[in-house]
DNA sequence: AAGAACTCCTGTTGGC
DNA sequence: TGCCAACAGGAGTTCT
């Protein structure tokens, strides 16, 4: 489901809940998502403050007090649910079922002090959480080899010119290995191709010239997933089926995609009169405008 | 070492 | 209406 903004938007829905708070109970309805659930999952979070929420490329990292760390991934279909204590009266109608009452695919339900229910859903299960000592958290295996987060300062077009020097994997492929760049997926790999007018079936080494120096395209693909990424969180992500923040509110990013999804529309560009065409890339689909992206 | 194929799982959608 | 195939926001593992 999530990319870096839908992740984001989840990370500022459950900071308030859950950065400071002290979890009290865990329900664990099943030994694993797509790996097992950490040994004694519950032993090693109850009675402990939440320390801090943060987000790494696609992963929830929750500092907890006592020195470990809880990364979260929510794979394609995770999402998670706030009920507030007493949320029939702060939001009337909000919650169609009682509170504390489970929903299928509830894996794991959190408990805070102050009696809000942070439940986990995933009801294909390519999400999961893992503990690591917070002093190996950059060591850990799921993290040490990540890319630059795009939003940051390592990220620019000289570190993306160097890095696909060389490079024959296509440009959507590698746009998508979280080894590269962290935190984009399908959905933002092709906006941000459209934006910078690139194909996503040129080499990666397009993107840099002789001696790995960036050019004039490294620029603008640079610039286009910093902005699509910008805007994206500032409109709350993008909600396709029923993906929500964490609140229970729609993104609506979505109403701003330029391909994706739109396969057989004519692409947004007033001066062109192309459909955006779709094709499959390393078994993903993949939407572009065969006029505009070179 | 890089790249491609395969895999996990459930739910929804579209065509007949 | 039912049935079935295709597809879905990810990424670790395994192979070449």
């Amino acid at each position: 489901m999530p990319e870096l903004p839908e992740v984001e938007t989840v990370r500022k829905g459950l900071e308030p809940v859950l950065s400071g708070r002290r979890i009290v109970r865990l329900e664990q309805r099943r030994p694993d998502l797509r790996f097992p659930f950490p040994e004694r999952f519950s032993e090693r979070l109850i009675g402990r403050r939440i320390e801090r929420l943060n987000r790494r490329s696609k992963y929830l990292v929750a500092e907890i007090e006592g020195g470990e760390t809880l990364i979260m991934h929510l794979g394609m279909s995770g999402r998670f649910t706030i009920t507030l204590p007493d949320c029939a009266q702060v939001m009337p109608g909000k919650f169609e079922h009682d509170p504390g009452a489970h929903q299928k695919h509830d894996h794991a339900v959190f408990h805070t002090e102050e009696g809000t229910i942070i439940a986990y859903n995933d009801p294909r299960r390519f999400g999961f959480m893992v503990m690591t000592p917070t002093a190996e958290f950059e060591s850990h295996p799921l993290i040490r080899d990540l890319g630059p987060e795009p939003l940051g300062n390592r990220f620019n077009a000289a570190y993306l010119a160097a890095r696909a020097a060389g490079r024959t994997a296509d440009l959507k492929a590698f746009l998508m290995d979280q080894r590269n760049i962290a935190g984009l997926g399908n959905i933002y790999v092709c906006e941000a191709l459209y934006r910078s007018g690139l194909s996503p079936k040129r080499a990666a080494r397009f993107l840099s010239g002789r001696s790995g120096a960036p050019n004039e395209r490294t620029e603008r693909l640079v610039a286009a997933i910093r902005a699509v990424l910008c805007d994206a969180i500032a409109a709350g992500g993008s909600s396709l089926r029923d993906y929500r923040q964490a609140d229970g509110a729609l993104g609506y990013f979505q109403h701003s995609f330029s391909v994706y999804g739109r396969e057989g529309e004519p692409c947004s560009k007033p001066s062109c009169d192309a459909m955006v065409r779709r094709i499959v890339q390393a078994g993903r689909s993949t939407f572009y405008c065969p006029a505009c992206q070179r």
